[in-house]
DNA sequence: CGTTCTTTTGAAACTAGTCAAGGCCGGTGG
DNA sequence: CCACCGGCCTTGACTAGTTTCAAAAGAACG
């Protein structure tokens, strides 16, 4: 369950990190750079808010999300992290600044360690490099820019048909979509702290999809039944 | 109304935008790069979505925002920009990529615009305008996180205060409060359309705070009252 | 001044939240 | 092998916060 990673020639989804087209080119230069490979077991924190991390991941496996806490207990989720994300990529742009956010397992994890000073000069090495990079930043910036409008401005249902789309297509580009299933180990309780609503409600809205014929979940897998319906939904609710 | 931006020399707000400390150590540099100064009336688009800017602008006087529209006419403002912000920043990180979101002017609006390339080669050319830049992104996508957070899990009453204190805390980080009071041009249907509420509600909650003697707003200004109270709604609710 | 835009207000409808209980399932220990 | 337990999902009844719709009252504008 708790796999550690590979040597970076084995592994499958590098060239999906910041250094992507580094990794691409050469494995070994990233296997190099790497520090050390962590694992976390599910819902174990793994950064911190407050903290100054001197170090950048890539998620090898499981899956993750960024979220802030509010002092009486309420969540908000900001993310989820999926293999092949690349973790706190923030942390090339400035200097060790206190994270205002914080990283949980969702799952259990395993991801690798990179020095942020060692991964800045990879990044910075080639034009192509830099500019994957600030895509994957440029990627997160207008990533949260439609969460919000999801957030602000759609009924519980949209919020969510929208959330399976994208976590569908994301893993679909990893090629972690297979015959139509992937996985979803979310908990009805990270959905609705990732789409501002409640459990109750995130579980009646999920039963209505269900019975609805428009998704399949089950046992930390889902399957999009009728994909047209369901991104009518997502943009029309 | 609509005063055009002086000789950057003469400029008071030049120093926050992603330029600071180049304009701070010589504002004639800058001003070479200027290209145009431009004018908008009030409700104008700046930039559309899709468009693929050539050129970032700072905003000279007046305020905007940056917002996404839903095929059926829904509206979420992303975030407000105000005197002394810089505009798509995002445009310095990747070449013309499309924008996935609209500008348009809230009130008049004069801006300063700068060509990409020119501006790209101001924010490489030492390490503190480096920063100075990266640490505006930065500071851009956590804003972007704290509204995601304050959209999905505070009440009305707890955005608005949100939005308030926020407003206030900027504004006089460029000076521009002036003994407690400050420009707040809003119309009720753009906080609406920022905080994922509707106007009628706006309108109740911000007749609240009004009868409980926590903010005085009237003729595009507004003054915090009781800034402890104000404070603690916005944690609270 | 009439026109238009924005703010206010009210009543009714609804979406989502709260609280509380029960069900399912996998894991553990006897 | 089975009873018990804890975690998560499901459901119901009730409540609250917000939206909808509609209309009136003010402000702003030409």
């Amino acid at each position: 369950m708790l796999e550690a990673p590979p040597k970076c020639s084995r592994c499958k989804i590098g060239s999906f990190a910041v250094y992507g087209p580094a990794f691409t080119d050469s494995p070994q230069t990233i296997c190099k750079q790497r520090i050390e490979t962590t694992t976390y077991r599910a819902r174990q924190i793994i950064l911190r808010s407050g903290e100054r991390p001197s170090r950048v991941f890539t998620l090898y496996s499981g899956w993750a999300c960024r979220f802030m806490q509010f002092p009486d207990g309420r969540r908000q989720i900001l993310s989820f992290l999926l293999p092949g994300d690349s973790i706190v990529v923030e942390g090339l742009c400035a200097e060790a600044s206190p994270l205002p956010f914080a990283v949980r397992a969702i799952t259990n994890v395993s991801l690798c360690a990179f020095q942020i000073s060692a991964m800045r000069r990879v990044v910075l090495a080639t034009d192509r490099n830099l500019d994957t990079f600030t895509r994957t930043v440029l990627a997160q910036m207008t990533s949260m820019d439609r969460r919000l409008a999801d957030v602000g401005r759609r009924r519980a249902i949209g919020r969510l048909a929208q959330l399976i789309l994208d976590i569908e297509a994301r893993l679909d580009q990893r090629g972690l979509v297979h015959e139509g299933e992937f996985d979803f180990p979310l908990r009805q309780d990270d959905i609705a702290d990732a789409l501002g609503l409640t459990v109750a409600h995130v579980n009646r809205t999920l039963v209505g999809l269900r019975k609805a014929g428009l998704i399949a979940p089950g046992r930390g897998k889902l399957r999009v039944l009728d994909r047209t319906r369901l991104q009518q939904i997502a943009v029309d609710e």
